[in-house]
DNA sequence: CATTTGATGTACT
DNA sequence: GTACATCAAATGG
């Protein structure tokens, strides 16, 4: 396979995450993602923004908060895969799960730069709308992320650490300088938790919105 | 630039 | 019935 990209420059002999990583709590895990890339077949991300969920029991905004359903059972697994979900009707979100088997936490990619493999990112973003997308969207956003990285409910407990077919690449890490954390994006409780981490002034970096309730 | 609104699966009250 | 780890299009300034 040909070089894609300047960042296939970046990832040579870069050596893959294994599952030890993330075998930690998830606001551990969260800010050691920044600046790391994951790749899915054509398609690579540096990771800018994410955001760390916590465990059950522990933590209102956590999927796993009120334990194991069919679509969060990926969560209470062994760490290192990946929990896709589907969420407004239409969007898939994508979180590598953290701690060990039966516990459930993990962190939400929320944003990253495509490094490799635009073209095919750009197709998938563009897939039967008339519409551009920027370099700079075309990861913005935990559910263009997914839709860039091509992960979609069958992606759901992919293996994210060697020999899996998701990896995550040691990149171009940010300084400890360069990391920012405030509270997490969207969530209506726990809004004091700082679990949401991101490179400061990545312009890859989602913009922030408190939860706002809806009226209808 | 900002604000509003529609799209609608899954989990929950 | 309501809320939700969201996005894109439409609308107003």
């Amino acid at each position: 396979m040909p070089a894609d990209g300047p960042g296939e420059q970046v990832l040579a002999g870069s050596v893959p995450l294994t599952r030890e990583f993330f075998d930690r709590p998830g606001h551990e895990v969260a800010p050691d993602l920044l600046g790391r890339v994951i790749v899915h077949g054509p398609v690579s991300v540096r990771l800018t923004e994410v955001e760390a969920y916590g465990t059950p029991g522990e933590d209102p905004a956590s999927h796993t908060y009120r334990g194991r359903t069919p679509r969060n059972a990926v969560m209470f697994g062994p760490p290192g895969h990946l929990y896709v979900y589907f969420t407004y009707g239409m969007h898939y979100c994508a979180n590598i799960v953290c701690l060990p088997e039966g516990v459930g936490s993990g962190v939400l990619l929320r944003a990253g730069e495509v490094v490799a493999g635009a073209e095919v990112a750009r197709a998938r973003r563009t897939a039967g709308a008339s519409r551009t997308v920027t370099a700079r969207d075309l990861a913005r956003g935990p559910a263009r992320l997914a839709v860039a990285l091509g992960f979609t409910r069958q992606d759901d407990g992919l293996d994210v650490c060697p020999p899996g077919p998701v990896n995550v690449l040691r990149g171009d890490p940010p300084g400890e300088g360069e990391i920012r954390s405030g509270p997490r994006t969207g969530v209506s409780s726990a809004r004091e938790t700082p679990w949401r981490f991101w490179v400061d002034g990545d312009s890859t970096v989602s913009p922030y919105r408190a939860h706002v309730p809806r009226r209808r």
